[in-house]
DNA sequence: TAACTTAATGACTGGTTGGTCATTAAGTTA
DNA sequence: TAACTTAATGACCAACCAGTCATTAAGTTA
């Protein structure tokens, strides 16, 4: 057996976004207060010290982790509405389907849970979430919303509310992936899941055949 | 004015259940590893030494919080639903309606999120929680949805996976009020919340007219 | 009211961890 | 290869807190 320890490399430039990457993990698993920062720095191959030459406190390294990765995709996603043209239905749907591509099917799935665990602790960076990425998906369900309702393809519904319940269950799918869905023996089919939501809304959004 | 220090009075039978709720308040205010137990003696009116009289540590202080409140409204819906005869839609509606009661409108309201922030730190709670609350509220559900589609009201489906989606909506509602809420400056109206989610299933779960 | 039982207290301790900094060594320049 | 810059380290410290226990006093019994 040769010696544990590395030669110790210097990586000025991958630092930030490898630590970044592990405290997600460790803050989605075990919550913010929980985990530790020897932990996060192990989990990215270097010493406590070295995290605080990237990042001033533990929640500095919070606020970064919910900052690097979310925004990106709403503004894709405001450009993939911005050039639709089709049903109103299929707009959902091809929203649904590049957010799950881009964060429910990436490790960004964790930071819905982790936003909600710890919002009332931090809530500046709660507020930064809310403005940045809630308020800006709400924005584009919404337009979406009334775009079918002006064509009367959708029923006239009190659109700022029937926004929160159709992202509920989006939501829900990764919250639950990151907490009680070790309990169950067998594991969801998240595809199936979003598939019946969707199946649900194109019945009940679209106005009434008589 | 006077000393501040109360006469300290010896009230055996309350302690437990003060001193749960003030667990719940906090933990789901600050999540479980951020809270002290000092401030949680303090919320309930006495001294830290006093809740080692009642529960043997943090963990199981957290156990009886969970244990305490649930339980009994499932069984509550189950007897409803039980006895119910009508539409399959309405008993759907009846058991949100009591849940809504008993667990929407109480304290209670903050155990989901708490639940799912610390569910993978105690595996055992989650288990009990899992067995004893989710499987149960399910079976419920589904009998409900089988009952439906079986009477030709609710079109054919995948019970499993319309059960998740159709708590989901209802779970996020409790969620959000314990999280994000705060950094709305309108707040929501829970009961219209509610009333279009049940609006969406109506239209959604029932069997296609043609 | 004296003796007794036990609910309640809060000072204390041992372990933990966020954050610091003197030291080490990797990589660069001359 | 010698001198230099700075990324990386890990021992260390101070604050914090779960859990303990000797002491206090509320309420009860005789």
């Amino acid at each position: 057996m040769s010696p544990v320890s590395q030669p110790r490399k210097r990586r000025k430039e991958a630092r930030p976004s490898e630590l970044t990457a592990a405290a997600l993990g460790l803050f989605v698993e075990r919550g913010f207060a929980a985990t530790r920062l020897e932990d996060i720095a192990a989990r990215a191959g270097v010493s406590k010290g070295t995290l605080y030459l990237y990042f001033d406190s533990k929640e500095a390294l919070f606020k970064a982790v919910i900052q690097e990765g979310v925004v990106p995709v709403i503004a894709e996603n405001e450009a993939i509405a911005a050039r639709h043209s089709g049903s109103s239905f299929d707009l959902l749907e091809k929203l649904l389907e590049n957010w799950w591509q881009k964060i429910g099917q990436t490790d960004f799935a964790g930071i819905p849970k982790l936003m909600i665990a710890e919002a009332r602790n931090f809530p500046e960076v709660a507020q930064f979430y809310y403005e940045n990425v809630i308020r800006r998906a709400h924005a584009l369900i919404g337009s979406a919303l009334e775009r079918g309702m002006a064509s009367g393809e959708f029923r006239r519904m009190d659109v700022a509310t029937t926004i929160d319940v159709i992202i509920a269950p989006i939501l829900m799918l990764l919250i639950w992936r990151f907490s009680m869905a070790c309990c169950q023996n067998h594991e969801g089919d998240s595809q199936l899941y979003l598939q019946i939501h969707m199946d649900l809304l194109r019945q009940g959004l679209r106005a009434s055949q008589v």
